[in-house]
DNA sequence: CTCTTATTTCAGTCTTGACAGAAATTTAGG
DNA sequence: CCTAAATTTCTGTCAAGACTGAAATAAGAG
């Protein structure tokens, strides 16, 4: 079995964009296979069809797991693992979501907290840049709920706000 | 002149975080550096400050002002270049929206445009995979809409949002 | 309990890209 | 023009981490 030109085109880009957003090349052209194959795969299917290593395999599903994005099945009579991967986009985004948060988020906004904090005695620091990292620590904090509630929001209704875009800004000027 | 320990770490984190999203730690360090230096800087001053090469400091700057995150400005009787950057974060936030834009929507965005034509010929792809595709595009386009219009969005009405957040939603779904 | 097959762990190799330092270029003043 | 200061370009080195292949482990079947 291989793949048609198609697909091997979606999936190497997606390994490309992979290294451009925090996980390496494997693990997000292994993300693509499984999201694009309409039946679950087996670990060696895998390492036929992206001419990787079996170890590579082994970790890169591993890494998915974790992240929530692919989830083990079986079939009757067959001992060997299946590997198939979310296919509700929205569900992509939503553990993609939650995953960038908290590898960029979490840790910037509890940095940002302890500076804060640290910066009040150095008397040395100049107002505006205790200003800055103010001003800095809010817009972090803000990001951060955003995200958490996003989380939360059904996927129809994430749509429509998606759709809606920034027609929502219409109705809002006259609730202040 | 030397930093403050409460500046130097958050200097050093968002060097680190600067490698997590697509730029180097250099350029990372300089932008947090500027960010919070009540005044302009002299490519010089951040060789002392940051302990990096000279050329260093210049290819990142080029970077950074490549992004319209920093601009050059000059003192009477000073011929030497310095650097200021955005310290409105809200503008921050538009300009590195509009950065991730460009480099992972806008290539994803043509890839499965083509792919998404490409596969129509392939008979011997599964419709499931042909449906996936389609699904992927869309939502990435939907994506890229919104990035689109949130770039055009004042300020006031950007923060408005935020607090918001899912509050918008209950106001929705009589909309449809 | 042993053999076979599937999976994971680990150590070494290789690739990528950041960075320093030197060389080249640009720019303003005399 | 020529000189000196500032800046940029370029090349080699180094470090981080992805990936392979081998060795170790686990898990069913007979």
């Amino acid at each position: 079995m291989d793949l048609t030109p198609a697909v091997e085109k979606y999936v190497l880009h997606w390994g490309e964009m992979g290294t451009r957003w925090g996980t390496n090349r494997t693990v997000a052209q292994i993300q693509a296979l499984l999201y694009l194959s309409p039946r679950p795969l087996r670990a060696d299917e895998i390492v036929d069809l992206l001419s990787v290593a079996r170890s590579n395999v082994s970790t890169s599903i591993r890494e998915l797991q974790s992240y929530g994005l692919v989830k083990m099945t079986h079939m009757l009579g067959d001992r060997r693992d299946y590997f198939e991967c979310l296919s509700d986009v929205w569900e992509l985004f939503r553990v993609i979501l939650e995953q960038r948060k908290q590898r960029e988020l979490n840790p910037t906004l509890s940095m940002l907290r302890d500076v804060a904090v640290e910066v009040g005695d150095e008397s040395e620091t100049d107002p505006v840049t205790k200003e800055r990292i103010q001003n800095m620590l809010q817009f972090v904090e803000s990001t951060s709920d955003w995200y958490e509630k996003i989380q939360g929001v059904p996927t129809p209704t994430l749509q429509k706000l998606m759709k809606l875009g920034t027609g929502i800004t219409k109705a809002l000027p006259s609730k202040k």
